[in-house]
RNA sequence: GGGCGCAUAGCUCAGCUGGUAGAGCAUCUGCCUUACAAGCAGGAGGUCAUAGGUUCGAGCCCUAUUGCGCCCACCA
């Protein structure tokens, strides 16, 4: 009969939701109030309301929840804030989109009306990625979710805007900035991302004013010619330098204008001459600005030709740069058509091709926001994990421009600068004023404009819990302690929300910065839409559960580093929870009959009935949960992981559950119900160092064992303990698994049947007696015999016999039982080679003067003792070869 | 052009402050041993990219070289 519920096999399927849900209805998500230990924060990164979970998420969220399920085991208080972002353009462009469907045109609806649709839109398919991620395991305390147009937050963004806008750091101003002609709106440098283009390099020649002369000018955009207002050469450049300060015929446009000379023409480039259009190009706005030059647009608000030459109005920038080129040839100043590629700067959310464009913006204000935040991480306040990506911060900050707040959409936290009609006065405000603040008029109307969406997140470690408003929860985790992001948004969010937050609040948002890198396919490429190798994570989960995709994501990774998502380490984490289940099974299996009180005793009280074995794994066990304690705090999740799986699998169920089942099986012996005991304990103490990593399985089994807790999430983490060190029982037991290694060595090399038993004759040290005598029943198991003789000395044993050697123990199997006399010296003699290999290297280090000079003494003393084990172990070969 | 990173077993990757290399998968041999064949036991497989240097000692630190990758800048 069975009384457990773990029945058949490994089916994640079957119980993680129903856990999850167990969970959430006892509120174990939220702060403990335990302030004992402490606070622990974290926010989560938002992720776009409308999207839907893809690997970079699952990854990111599965290590903030094992960080938050370790430190919450810990005992300390420990919050992690969930919650979306609204994705302005992102989301405007679907809404959009949506609309043009429908057949309505955005203009025309108007912008209330347009923001109920988005509203709607958000309510409808926002939350999607929740479910997901609770379907991924994520402890967050899902009643402190936030988004990005909450009351609360936005509150906070306006309240910073007019702090820095009184400040000075706000500004507003005509700038050159990134235009996208699809999204209709100006965008941030970052927004803007580079691909390579094929293009051509057209080198059209313009005729040098009362000269015979022809200057050829090479562009790659030969319809913004129209609005040249100079031609450029280098002045260093012999080739021209006669004809700077003279002017030359722009053609088509038949209109004379300068040949000026700036330092930023490359001499080598092209033709050493370049066409100026100072309304269509960075560096010729700068030089336009630079030299007074005229600034021409050639477009209309919406990247169709202006009327500047009738002709071509109404042209998109393709149609146009058509025609023109045509033109050229017919007037004949086309000297050639040139291959050419380059990068091309495109919308990283529409991947629309960028346009320059002069335009009154919003600005903040980059350089005296940088100092503090470069600071805060040189002095160590916040710290990068790992580190390498501080330089990435750092040269980022370093080369900081102003950053362009302001887009041309309405989705988002409309601008609070208010505009006088009447005296055209700027009000700032967080809540728009009755009257202007220098005429007193009320003819007052708000700036059309909205804000980046990075402008909220920036905002998100403090803007979630209450800030501005002095809250509780602001009070206790602010600063935060650990954010958990990618290295592909450092600077779209880090350090933004490190300026921020030093602004706003004077203290950093966050201690500790843990990047991870990228989950790429099986080869090594990015994931992505257009290349159609994304892999769902809820796939996955609902086929190998939520555990297993866990288990993938962190086993053998490390900090900042991409990964390669392979199929076969989804078979392995499966292979691990289905090793696990299996374990499980067995030690409830022999627990049917157990003294539940017994089980539930303390350690300390069963202390003194542990035999070797148990005090083995026991003190393994202790030694794990130090280490593992290092791993977590340096946050190597990936080691913490590979040293609970070995111990899980090649400790416990390799050689412990191994070793007790001869006391298990033998119903009539005391030990058996402390080797039960130790079975629940162990096996329940290991499943809590893994549920971090694991949450379901690990629960559902813990649940089934004898504890005194309601639930693994909050039960308390192993600690490292002095009283459960047994070092001595540790070695002890290491030795005579070495001893049936090398039984089952031999047994192998020379084919003997498992059913074939040999006597083992061990020739033990005095200290050793006890051990052997006691562990006789699954040494005889485990090294297949029926017999086992213990001596002290090598007297009186048979010549032929084959022996296995470890540092303290010594044993012998008659020949009788095993066969092939040949065979044996071949393998003796391998072995033989083998520990001369070690001697010899062990040899070379106690030869060199320098080592035993300056080398430490533990470590030499450590290399003595090799040597003296390796000469024994050469000697005793020496003498069975001589002897067979 | 500037900055950063990577190169370790057939494959994918770990390797903490320098002490003489590990895992998973694949592979070979033998086992259906009453938790588990998604398993058990045993094995093979690496001059840690190359060349120097520092050190008693280098996969790890320094320099250079080669190959690959990423980020920033944006030369028309």
């Amino acid at each position: 009969m069975c009384n457990h519920n773990l029945e058949g096999k490994y089916e994640p399927n079957s119980f993680e939701e129903e856990i999850y849900k167990n969970w959430e209805e006892k509120e174990y998500f939220k702060p403990s109030g335990n302030k004992e230990k402490g606070n622990y924060c974290i926010m989560m990164p938002p992720p776009n309301v409308t999207g839907k979970l893809h690997m970079g998420h699952a990854l990111d969220g599965t290590l903030q929840d094992i960080l938050i399920r370790y430190k919450r085991m810990q005992g300390y208080n420990t919050l992690w804030v969930p919650g979306t972002d609204h994705s302005a353009i992102s989301t405007e462009v679907k809404i959009v989109q949506k609309l043009k469907e429908e057949g309505i045109n955005k203009q025309d609806l108007g912008r209330e009306k347009f923001l109920e649709r988005a509203w709607d839109w958000t309510r409808e398919y926002g939350g999607t990625i929740v479910k997901q991620q609770k379907r991924l395991g994520c402890s967050s305390d899902w009643s402190r979710a936030r988004f990005t147009m909450d009351e609360g937050l936005s509150k906070a963004v306006l309240t910073v805007f007019k702090k820095l806008y009184d400040k000075g750091l706000i500004y507003k101003g005509k700038r050159m900035i990134n235009w996208c002609p699809c999204c209709n709106t100006s965008i941030s440098d970052a927004e803007a991302v580079y691909t390579e283009e094929d293009t051509h390099l057209w080198h059209i020649k313009y005729k040098v004013v009362g000269e015979d002369r022809y200057l050829t000018v090479a562009t790659t955009r030969p319809e913004t010619m129209l609005g040249d207002t100079a031609v450029a050469v280098h002045p260093e450049d012999e080739r021209y330098k006669d004809l700077v300060g003279k002017k030359c015929i722009l053609p088509i446009m038949n209109k004379e204008i300068p040949i000026i000379a700036d330092e930023f023409v490359e001499k080598e480039f092209g033709t050493g001459c370049v066409k100026i259009t100072p309304a269509h190009d960075p560096n010729d706005y700068q030089a336009g600005l630079s030299h007074n030059l005229e600034i021409i647009e050639v477009f209309d608000e919406n990247f169709k030709m202006n009327d500047l030459v009738p002709e071509y109005k109404g042209l998109d920038i393709y149609e146009a740069r058509k025609l023109i080129v045509e033109k050229l040839k017919e007037l004949d100043v086309l000297v050639k058509i040139e291959d050419y590629r380059h990068n091309v700067a495109k919308h990283d959310r529409c991947g629309t091709t960028v346009e320059p464009k002069i335009s009154d913006q919003w600005f903040v204000a980059m350089k005296d926001l940088a100092k503090p935040a470069i600071e805060a991480v040189k002095t160590g306040k916040t710290r990068f994990v790992p580190e390498k990506f501080e330089k990435t911060y750092f040269n980022w900050l370093d080369n900081i421009q102003d950053w362009c707040i302001s887009r041309q959409i309405w989705w988002g936290h409309q601008i609070p600068a208010y505009y006088c009609k009447d005296c055209g006065e700027i009000n700032v405000e967080v809540k728009k004023p009755e009257k202007c603040s220098k005429c007193g008029s009320s003819n007052l109307e708000q700036d059309q404009d909205t804000l980046d969406t990075w402008f909220s997140s920036a905002l998100w470690p403090f803007s979630t819990i209450g800030w501005p408003e002095e809250t509780e929860d602001f009070k206790t985790f602010f600063p935060t302690s650990t954010l958990v992001t990618g290295y592909d948004i450092i600077f779209f969010w880090v350090v933004r929300m490190m300026f921020s937050s030093l602004e706003q609040t004077g203290k950093v948002p966050f201690k500790d910065v843990f990047i991870h890198g990228i989950v790429r396919d099986s080869l090594g490429r990015k994931m992505s839409k257009s290349l159609g190798n994304g892999i769902d994570p809820l796939e996955i989960i609902e086929k190998y559960g939520a555990d297993s995709l866990r288990f993938s994501l962190i086993s053998g990774t490390s900090a900042g580093n991409d990964m390669r998502f392979l199929p076969e380490k989804l078979e392995a984490a499966g292979n691990f929870a289905n090793k696990i289940w299996n374990a499980a099974k067995f030690v409830l299996m022999n627990l049917e009959d157990a003294d539940e009180k017994y089980l539930k005793q303390s350690i300390d009280e069963v202390l003194p009935e542990l035999l070797t074995e148990d005090k083995w794994i026991i003190s393994k066990l202790n030694t794990l949960s130090k280490e593992i304690a290092v791993n977590m705090d340096n946050y190597d999740l990936g080691v913490a992981l590979d040293k609970i799986y070995t111990f899980i699998w090649n400790e416990f169920c390799d050689w412990y559950i191994e070793i007790v089942k001869t006391r298990l099986y033998d119903k009539e012996n005391n030990s058996r119900k402390t080797a039960q005991y130790v079975l629940n304990k162990v096996l329940g103490e290991a499943l809590k160092l893994l549920h971090p990593f694991m949450p379901f399985e690990t629960e559902k089994i813990y649940k089934e064992l004898y504890n005194n807790d309601e639930s693994i999430m909050i039960a308390k983490y192993p600690e490292y303990s002095e009283k459960l060190n047994f070092a001595d029982e540790e070695y002890k037991i290491e030795q005579i698994k070495e001893i049936i290694s090398g039984i089952r060595n031999i047994r192998t090399t020379m084919n003997v049947h498992p059913s074939r038993k040999s006597k083992l004759i061990f020739i033990a040290k005095p200290e050793y007696k006890n051990v052997i005598e006691e562990s006789k029943g699954f040494i005889k198991k485990l090294g297949f015999s029926e017999e086992i003789e213990v001596k002290e000395e090598k007297a009186g044993i048979p010549q032929n016999a084959v022996n296995v050697l470890t540092t303290d123990l010594e044993v012998f199997m008659p020949f009788e039982d095993l066969v092939d006399v040949e065979e044996e010296k071949q393998r003796l003699k391998r072995e033989k080679e083998k520990i001369l290999l070690e001697k010899e290297k062990t040899d070379k280090m106690l030869g060199n003067p320098g080592f035993l000079a300056k080398a430490p003494a533990a470590k030499v003393e450590e290399e003595k003792l090799k040597l003296a084990k390796w000469n024994e172990m050469l000697e005793n070969i020496e003498n069975r070869i001589k002897n067979l």
